[in-house]
DNA sequence: CGACTCGTTGAGCAAGGTCAAAGTACGTGG
DNA sequence: CCACGTACTTTGACCTTGCTCAACGAGTCG
């Protein structure tokens, strides 16, 4: 509970008031959180394991929106429209997922105004990161946005060798492009000698001037 | 200031107590609030007129991220990570914008839970609309992004003539296209006698069924 | 072990981006 | 108030990116 940012400004007298309005629940994998069409009135926190939220377009396409991993939450837009979601949300491992009520949640958020200064930071940084992902779909083409996200990727992990949170095909639909493009692009990379792909979606970058650059 | 929904729901007092805080400017037509490469530490809230925000690509393409109007606010990303930004703000009219200090913000957000509850809602709605504008982009092609946009144009203002709220170049790099393709999907869009343009980016929605349906 | 989904590679094609040029609206300064 | 210059818009022609369809291989779950 301490380690949720959203709480973590709070003594632990508060975070018990909250701990005892929360619903805990474990999920397997590939399990459904909730689905396009129904409503979800909570305030859904990762607690362990990581969460896809993604939206279906009418083609069947699965778009990729964003992957939830610890600490992270989902559900603050229906507690604003409390209207019905748009999208899915869909475990990607065993997690643990704890669930405030919206009711309860705005209480808190008045209450407590160093969680709603704390969602708007993320909600805020969100944004910024979604914008930045409008920019890069309108301004750059697919190989350079396929190498962006590599890069960022490491950047943000500080690692040399990184581990792709989803599927090539689930990649492929948050950069908007397809399944072949991506595979396509990699491989190009890989002959350059930029890259070097292992299994399981792990990559290593060889060459990170070059790819920034170019 | 009883205007501005962030605003709306303090009472005289505490409404006066922020406004003595504010700093009020006009600005005149097409004139630069900041640039990237700038720090803005100022929640800026527009009074009067239209101001957008937008980026410049490496290429020199302006992309279009937003416009705002009266009531709308900016510069709440600055005061999160309080780095320089990376985009740019310009009135499109003349205009009068309201701006408060980071350091005023952060205590009237934690002061007036109310404030940060309406931020909270206002920039989640932002995320929302920037999110189907990524499902757009990498969903659907020029033409449809195009009908669709005037579509929600329209239905916001509940009419069948729609202004446009930007140049057709703006626009064009808000929908992810060129403005070559802008004017000719228009146009293909008025021999097919669904619309009807007219001077100064006016346009009138003939038949929207057809549009919606295509 | 079999069925299914995911990933890779190939070939063809179309949407739409790019370049070019002409026309139009608009703001500015004389 | 008019004339000029600038920026926006439109239309045309061409060409590239990357999407689509298809087939095959590989990994994975039940």
């Amino acid at each position: 509970m301490a380690l949720v940012p959203i709480f973590a400004q709070l003594d632990p007298d508060e975070r018990h008031e909250i701990a005892q309005r929360a619903r805990q629940k474990k999920y397997g994998r590939n399990e459904q959180l909730y689905g396009a069409g129904e409503k979800n009135p909570y305030l859904m926190i990762v607690h362990r394991g990581w969460v896809k939220i993604y939206r279906l377009a009418e083609s069947g396409r699965e778009q990729l929106i964003r992957v939830l991993g610890p600490g992270d939450f989902i559900g603050e837009m229906s507690f604003i429209s409390a209207s019905e979601t748009d999208h899915f949300a869909v475990t990607l491992e065993d997690s643990q997922i704890c669930s405030l009520h919206h009711e309860d949640i705005r209480g808190f958020l008045l209450r407590y105004p160093t969680i709603a200064y704390k969602m708007l930071e993320t909600v805020t940084g969100r944004l910024e990161q979604t914008e930045r992902l409008v920019s890069s779909l309108t301004g750059e083409d697919a190989e350079r946005r396929i190498a962006s996200f590599l890069l960022e990727l490491a950047a943000r992990d500080g690692k040399d060798t990184v581990e792709l949170p989803v599927s090539k095909k689930d990649l492929a639909s948050y950069l908007g492009t397809t399944p072949e493009t991506v595979s396509r692009r990699l491989t190009a990379f890989e002959g350059k000698g930029w890259i070097r792909q292992g299994a399981k979606g792990r990559i290593e970058i060889l060459d990170r001037e070059a790819m920034a650059g170019m």
